[in-house]
DNA sequence: GCTTTTTTGTCACCTGGGTGACACATAGGC
DNA sequence: GCCTATGTGTCACCCAGGTGACAAAAAAGC
């Protein structure tokens, strides 16, 4: 049998994490906390799931990881105890990003995000998570491209920069997306951390098999197929 | 001459990152707010250097880069207008992780993010960059592996690896620093996006560099030597 | 318009790292 | 302690993508 861990306000106000929070605050917030122990290779939540609650965790190691295209698990990170993670919980609406299972037996705590937030800072929830979208949203797309792009190819991380590009800089046309940019195929190797001849060698297959078309110096994408060649899911909106 | 772009309160309001905000928050945002024009392939800030203003894209493209270990640049993103950016400011102490510089003529706004987060949010800046950091303090950690990630061999991402986990699970020992955690080659491999046999060659090598040991399963490695096979400047700490 | 510079397209060739295969070492399970 | 499963070390071989080089096409100056 494993013995439930003591979870006292002087315990968690030495984590980085809470070190600037009173007495009062923490205390209240593990009234709010469910402890609950995972065993090794449990999954404690995957990806794609609606985002609702924020973890601690308390001991042991936690996994954080993500299926790519071709089925294989890409292992994004390692959580530390101490460490809060769930984090798209704090973001309005969002999906679960990755993956979360314990790498070795763990005690986590959870608990609500509005109710971690309302504690710590006093201020609505609504408004912090819409202010987090606003601001740290930005990182979080980087980091969705980034670690989609560790295991794809070449073709499947110009769809994923392309796809981007279009969400950021693009307008509806009868033909597809327009970007409204003017992107020399050095900026996409840049972007893509490749050479500039591959990136024009993929370029033209992928204007071949018509997943986009070029007028002049301006690209028009279609999202579809594009998602389709990143081995991405249909958009399902 | 360039023409002031007029900033009003409907104009902003109507940008997805402040849709949720009330007039005269918006309002006494403005009124604080240092309107600038940057001249395309001009240096807003560079990596590495303190965070103290949060931005605005208000027209034009802005770039986020990062200069690589072999001195190649990689484009980390491009900014849309009605961004923010700059976002490490929100970050306790926090520099500069990307250059930023301008990729089309822009205007850009500059507020200094205490502002930001008191007009906006009603609470005080210290706790919710605090709060900030022990919550997507994770994501950007990450986004800033990842991104060197992009331009690196198999060796350089080992060691970048190798020194994150050192930070979360390291421990001082006479040695160096010992890992508190079992890892196998695939475990690492998993990590970095290679295969496990290549990383067992690497390991290898890098034992016999002295950039780490092995005592039994356990890892002690040498975080200087580490960082200095990651391509990365000696810490400064 | 004509000239200069920047971008695109396409080679041939090289290399880092993936793959499969297999021997050996180590560590749990019981 | 023995047996089985899991991890490590090392091959030989293959391929995606990097590099350098150069011609053709587009843009930008003026």
């Amino acid at each position: 049998m494993v013995r439930t861990p003591i979870l006292n306000v002087a315990t968690v106000r030495r984590l980085k994490a809470f070190s600037w929070a009173t007495d009062r605050q923490v205390e209240r917030l593990l009234s709010h906390m469910r402890l609950q122990y995972v065993e090794k290779r449990t999954v404690l939540f995957n990806e794609g799931i609606p985002s609702d609650s924020l973890y601690l965790l308390v001991s042991g190691v936690a996994k954080l990881s993500l299926r790519s295209p071709d089925d294989e698990r890409v292992l994004v990170s390692l959580v530390a105890p101490g460490e809060l993670f769930g984090i798209t919980s704090l973001m309005p609406g969002m999906h679960r990003a990755f993956r979360s299972e314990a790498f070795s037996d763990c005690w986590v705590g959870a608990v609500r995000p509005e109710v971690f937030v309302t504690t710590l800072l006093d201020c609505p929830f609504a408004e912090f998570s819409a202010m987090m979208e606003g601001t740290v949203g930005r990182w979080f797309a980087l980091l969705y491209r980034y670690t989609r792009f560790q295991s794809s190819s070449l073709r499947q991380k110009l769809a994923l920069a392309l796809l981007e590009l279009a969400r950021k800089f693009g307008v509806r046309d009868a033909r597809g997306t327009l970007l409204i940019l003017q992107l020399t195929h050095e900026d996409l190797a840049d972007l893509v951390g490749a050479s500039r001849q591959k990136v024009t060698e993929h370029m033209k297959e992928l204007e071949r098999q018509q997943v986009l078309l070029r007028d002049r110096r301006k690209l028009i994408v279609h999202p579809d197929r594009l998602r389709e060649t990143a081995g991405l899911p249909p958009d399902e909106k």
